[in-house]
DNA sequence: TATCTAAATTGATCTAGATCAACGACTCTA
DNA sequence: TAGAGTCGTTGATCTAGATCAATTTAGATA
């Protein structure tokens, strides 16, 4: 293999359409002729290694970022200082539109786990979509889909108890990996159970029980952070037939 | 007066720029030009009696909707029937934009009181916004604004006790109110106890043995749905020096 | 104006889940 | 590979706020 050929290889891998995300992605639906325009504005393959922040509460608004690899928790700080995880981000789904309105980040995004991004330069994006009718209306997609998540998390949070909370909310990464190639019932979590506990405005010895228990009654197989679903039926009973999809970040479907 | 003069104040009261609204609303620092084009596609003085529907969950989206008078609860119904109120909103908020993503509303708009909206047909606003740069970005703060909310009030929801919470609440609500030409400490609220224990995530008679005990420390006076804040600043303190803004509909600032 | 129904208040009791405490199991560093 | 720190698990106890129950009050209706 030449080195001409290597160059064509990773240059061919570094572009929407040809990126496996593509279906989940911001680009999902464009014309060939508009995903290149797309293409042009993103800056590719920033890699961020675990405990780093992508953008934290404060920073000015830059950029937007695609998850190409990896994983993230957003989070607010209260008063007092400590943080409230608002969502999980997963591979596909977009990162920074809370900055919107104040054009500032309005929490930080911190890595779970080694992740890449693309970065897409808001002021870019946004002058693309008044070109791109499609792209326009996929970006206000993006942001309604995430409000909708917001308050079935708000639901959750305000009605259900604990039970129905981990359910809904294992539930949901289940149906989040299984969309991005993995199994449905068996995935590794990337969060700490202390991050869960806060997401879910639960204790951190609430979730180490209720893992313990779902174990016991062969609902779920637990083994540090990799867990296996034995039982979907039951689960999806536990959980109300609801999966919390904990993302709160911006995604297509 | 004439006929003549009755009709042009009507038309004069009738359009955005006369609006008393204005500059909490859509249209807020639009140019006079892009705002007659805005004007020309908003019906206008729909009136919706207490009780009745704006829209409903799974009803198609056609339009999204300016509230000029009145108030609304928008909330999802959960897989047990109850349901879950996820904002109250007031006069020069948008409601609907949830329904973009699924193109039918993910939530039901309740009226509290007889309240007026202009109508604004999504497609419309969508296609003016590709025109009307200034559009299209209020529209994205707009929503951006929303998840910012949204998730204010999952912090009060995942962490903060149930005095933190009511005191946040009707923080929020004279702050809002206010914005809109009322007092900062004395206002009607036009929700239930029930409605605003739903919210909070409580139950009525927290709500309402929490309302007894600030007013029995002289930090509110109570009259049924009329509240006066007596201690602004001990009011504050409760609330964690956070306000929940708990529209869920989004605004402008 | 009397009657009915829904909303709000207040008190008594109960419980889900928090907190406190102790310990075991990884993982990172040197 | 030893030691330290972090994360996770399990048990015992406690409490904020839910639930249950009984009135009171206020609109709505006729």
């Amino acid at each position: 293999m030449t080195d001409h050929q290597i160059i064509k290889l990773s240059e061919l891998k570094s572009h929407c359409q040809n990126c496996s995300l593509y279906d989940l992605c911001l680009p999902m639906g464009l014309e060939t002729g508009d995903l290149d325009r797309l293409d042009n504005v993103i800056k590719r393959r920033q890699s961020i290694n675990k405990n780093n922040f992508l953008f934290r509460l404060g920073d000015p608004l830059k950029s937007v970022y695609a998850i190409r690899s990896g994983s993230f928790k957003t989070y607010l700080i209260n008063a007092d200082g400590n943080e409230q995880i608002v969502g999980f981000s997963l591979p596909g789904e977009l990162l920074g539109m809370d900055a919107i309105s104040e054009n500032q980040h309005a929490c930080t995004a911190k890595a779970l786990e080694t992740s890449s991004v693309c970065e897409i330069p808001f002021d870019r994006l946004e002058s693309l979509a008044r070109d791109i009718p499609n792209l326009q209306h996929q970006l206000f997609r993006l942001m309604s889909k995430e409000i909708q998540q917001d308050q079935n998390l708000m639901l959750l949070l305000a009605q259900m108890p604990a039970e129905t909370r981990l359910a809904s909310f294992l539930l949901g990464m289940s149906e989040r990996l299984s969309k991005r190639g993995y199994a449905a019932n068996e995935f590794n979590l990337s969060m700490s159970r202390g991050d869960i506990a806060n997401l879910l405005g639960m204790a951190v010895e609430t979730i180490s029980r209720l893992l313990s228990h779902f174990q016991e009654n062969d609902l779920l197989n637990v083994e540090r952070k990799h867990i296996t679903i034995l039982d979907m039926d039951k689960l999806r009973q536990l959980a109300n037939h609801s999966a919390v999809n904990c993302s709160n970040s911006s995604q297509v479907s």
